[in-house]
DNA sequence: ATGAAAGCGCTAACAA
DNA sequence: TTGTTAGCGCTTTCAT
């Protein structure tokens, strides 16, 4: 079995208290008593054991963060950094997924997965304000994304409507007149891409550009494949942008390789605009134009806000967070001025 | 407060035991009494406290995943992976990162950073034998990955040697005679990307090819950025292989941007097969041929491995397991037959 | 079938 | 400055 604090109070012939301040850095504890009970401690290999120490403060130490797909690199270089974040308050980050799926979002949100947890941070895809609302679990959650709702959890984003228009703004600017959306999700106006669909829209129409429905390329999901199958639906309907903005960097790549083999060259035939500035980006026979979401300060901003409701405890928060974002431009958009 | 045991002890007017009964689902409780119970654990929201469990019990039902770099999609979807498998066994994943940092290895081996786990899966790059040895941890610890300790550790990877001959041996079958590895770490001969070394060499010998050391690219690290640093040098030197193997996908991703820009076509003028098989490398101008790992057996390997550790308690492990792997042939290696 | 009570390892209030 | 003790919420003998 481990040694315990009272292992150690014996074998240095003191009482618990003393070797839990020496633990603690306590500060009135004499140098000799200290050295004396540090040489016990590293004798018998003292670790001191955070599930008691937990128990006693009513707190872990620990964060969950739960995003829809690890293997999507926005999320995987988010966690990254949001783990980073954590540490620089000493907290460690418990990682989920939810594939995106309703359900396991509920479950996650109800802290089912993980009970041992101080607080929650999720981005969700499919999730419903209900299904927050009936939400009965006290540990304080924190939202991420491009979802929306009114409730009262912080949550932190960019602004995505400004995005958008960035990205639109910028191909209109390279001469391009036949803007197409790839990312739309058809099946509820609150859903993610709305924000970005609406951005879209308002630039050009700004620009007094028509957005016709055709432009818009719904997908099933936001992955590579869907953005693939969206590009290859649009050309096939014999629509045919001389640019493309992307719901995030993945569609976009999709439709990159569908251009590729149709015989569309990207940027002279078609430019293409992603959105969360993935490294995969910076490679590739073209790289890619996109949105660049501060991913760091989003991090710093989840932990921070998380860490504020544990300390607050009482206020509601509720707030809506900004973080910032910029647009780099890559070869994906060059030429054709 | 959140509602404790004795919480709904007293609201149901029964004892405490008899809720720890209801709620652990034991046996020999009569129905009436079940009903009693569960109907004041409904109405006050009771939800066990899992840190009080563990105290207990001297488990937490978490273990830690540590790998290198999040950013690396390798890693991102083994460690979806192995949340998954860990899910079925009702365990969750803290997940933390190294960044392939032996400082960093080492703190997370001894478990600095998170002390409220029950095992450790741990995928290291610059950790020593000797670090390993000294850790004076209790908490079961499983390797993943092509580093070889010969430590009472068990070790799970796909046959390293094997898989690069595979590689190369598809080369060859392909007609091509000068065939380069890139990713080679020369400061020492224990460190990953010599197995693959080993195999690119054993089987250009096997098959009578000389494999001189011009045709062997060092690294830096193994992220894109490093396979385009080492790919432009190996031509600024006046090499030019018409095949390249990478150490993984990423060095490889890199080695075809830089071929891209130097106006060298893939798989045409140079074949590339890589390692690790992420989905970015289904995508692209050109798809990338690559050695596919078993990512869901290592995953379910070292999950299962960790929990027979904490069953077994005793015995000291030690083993090696081995996922298998195919090579996935797109079109980085096409033509030229 | 249910209850009483000890104790997991720790912190913090209080005492000395 | 150091020691004593209660108790965090739970599981688990041992009684009943």
């Amino acid at each position: 079995m481990r040694v315990s604090l009272k292992d150690v109070a014996e074998h240095a012939g003191v009482s618990i208290k003393t070797v839990s301040n020496v633990v603690n850095k306590y500060q009135h504890v004499t140098p000799a008593m200290r050295a004396r009970v540090q040489r016990s401690i590293d004798e018998l290999g003292y670790r001191p054991n955070l599930t008691a120490r937990h128990l006693r403060k009513g707190r872990t130490g620990i964060i969950a963060l739960a995003v829809p797909e690890l293997g999507n690199p926005y999320f995987a270089e988010l966690a990254g950094a949001v783990i980073d974040a954590a540490a620089e308050h000493d907290i460690t980050v418990l990682l989920d997924h939810t594939r995106g799926e309703r359900e396991q979002e509920i479950l996650v949100s109800q802290g089912f997965r993980a009970r041992v947890i101080d607080g929650l941070i999720l981005s969700p895809l499919e999730l419903e304000a209900e299904d927050l609302r009936r939400r009965d679990d006290d540990v304080p959650l924190v939202l991420l994304g491009e979802r929306e709702y009114d409730l009262p959890h912080d949550h932190i984003a960019i602004d995505n409507v400004a995005a958008a228009r960035t990205a639109v703004r910028h191909l209109i600017s390279r001469g391009r007149a036949s803007i197409a959306y790839l990312g739309a999700r058809t099946d509820s106006a609150n859903r993610p891409a709305h924000l970005r669909l609406k951005g879209w829209r308002e630039e050009l129409t700004a620009a007094g550009i028509a957005a016709p429905d055709s432009l818009v390329g719904p997908v099933g999901g936001w992955n590579r494949w869907d953005g693939a199958k969206a590009m290859a639906r649009m050309l096939d309907a014999g629509v045919r942008p001389d640019a493309v903005f992307a719901y995030n960097d993945l569609v976009a790549i999709g439709a990159m390789r569908v251009l590729h083999e149709r015989g569309l060259r990207v940027p002279w035939d078609v430019a293409v605009v992603g959105f969360d500035d993935i490294a995969e980006g910076q490679f590739g026979a073209v790289t890619l134009t996109t949105i660049s979401p501060d991913k760091q300060a989003i991090a710093r901003l989840a932990v921070e806000s998380l860490l504020r409701s544990l300390a607050g405890g009482a206020e509601p928060g509720g707030r809506a967070l900004t973080a910032r974002f910029r647009l780099v431009e890559r070869e994906s958009t060059l030429g054709r001025r």
